[in-house]
DNA sequence: GATTTTACTGACCTTCGGGTCAGTAAGAAA
DNA sequence: TTTCTTACTGACCCGAAGGTCAGTAAAATC
């Protein structure tokens, strides 16, 4: 008995609410496409969790390719703004920011919700060159750009050494993708450690594996 | 005219070939999974490609997902057994050794058939526990083996500090896997320059960011 | 050449899921 | 209360693709 209320949160809600709906199929569609990709989500699976009908979606989505569209145009934004103005101070030496740079990117890609937005476009990125262009430049360029930045100054300060990462710091920041990567396939089976990991990482970006300097 | 000759490369080969049919038939699987995964391969498709129909198909194979995991199968065996050799002896520097397996790595995970593997089991690997583990230890495990050795001889040498990284090793090589899979999203728009990104993952990994050691 | 075996075919079956639309009822207007 | 508008429903449609199997013909056996 009493079919509306036990699967939604919400009682009593009005039945009509069309400004509602379009959010509403978006936010269901975003934890459907994350846990199964394009082709394996399901239209009757987000009507449900968005607590309508299937046929409702199309009241407001022309296809289940445009709902997917407008889903992950709303995550790369919202997911991506978050991370504005956090590392925008550049107080501190230049491992102080470096350290800070990381975990802040640990904390987005690897524990966080990124990490599922970054799975579907690694995934289904094929079929939408425009998001995956405006992606690169909101994750990748703006990351590379900070880095240099950081690097320059430290250059400055007599801290860093001049050497060819200096022109390609996404070296600097690939541990933590393959942190993210390893957790995708085999975190069931064989999870990494993420303090060791993370130790490491900082380590070798520091210091390198060998004693001596000299070539 | 002529419709048997035109697709397939051999001409006069008998119709009746219970032996090599499996092979065939996995090899044409491979190149239709390796394109598009494993819910968009098509098996009328891999059939076309093997020359046959999608009956025959299943006089070798109980499903798709039985030629999937035939295909993977031979897939990874393959690619793996072939750097087996390559990294055997270990003369050398440290130094050397540790280049020679990055070029190895580059050579057969970025530029190789051993990316588009990879690509599949990151995407859905999900449904192929089994397939992921074998993965997991023909890879990851042996190759970070490998990289303790490595290190570990060269702490007896006196070549390589004593570090975190000599227990987290991944994060030497995971600029590879970040190439790796800048490319799989970005080739077509933002690709990256090897030879650069190459010589900062070396550079980075032998000697780090920091002019000085001290803490 | 006649008979038997079996690799192979392709039309067909079935399921799945995206997409449709005639019908329903909630809410506004009168 | 009656009428009208429209948000919403869900049974249905249909193409795509995995899977089946009676039939065919190539080769083996006699």
């Amino acid at each position: 008995m009493n079919k509306e209320a036990d699967d939604q949160t919400d009682v009593d809600k009005p039945r009509r609410r069309k400004d509602e709906r379009p959010a509403e199929i978006v936010s269901a569609g975003i934890s459907e496409f994350e846990k199964h990709g394009f082709y394996r989500a399901n239209l009757n699976r987000i009507a449900k969790t968005a607590g309508i009908s299937k046929g409702t979606i199309y009241l407001y989505f022309e296809s289940k390719e445009a709902l997917f569209l407008a889903a992950i145009e709303q995550h790369v934004t919202s997911v991506m703004g978050e991370s504005e103005a956090e590392m925008s101070d550049g107080e501190g030496t230049t491992r102080q920011l470096l350290t800070r740079l990381l975990q802040n990117m640990y904390a987005r890609f690897v524990h966080g919700e990124a990490q599922a937005l970054f799975r579907i476009l690694l995934t289904e990125g094929d079929r939408l060159p425009n998001v995956i262009s405006s992606y690169h430049s909101m994750t990748v360029q703006r990351g590379a750009t900070l880095l240099k930045q950081i690097l320059a100054r430290g250059v400055k300060r007599g801290e860093v050494r001049s050497s060819p990462v200096l022109d390609t710091p996404q070296v600097l920041i690939a541990p933590a993708v393959y942190f993210a990567v390893h957790n995708m396939m085999f975190k069931s089976t064989q999870p990494l450690d993420f303090e060791r990991f993370f130790e490491a990482h900082i380590d070798m970006m520091f210091h390198g594996v060998l004693l001596t300097n000299d070539m």
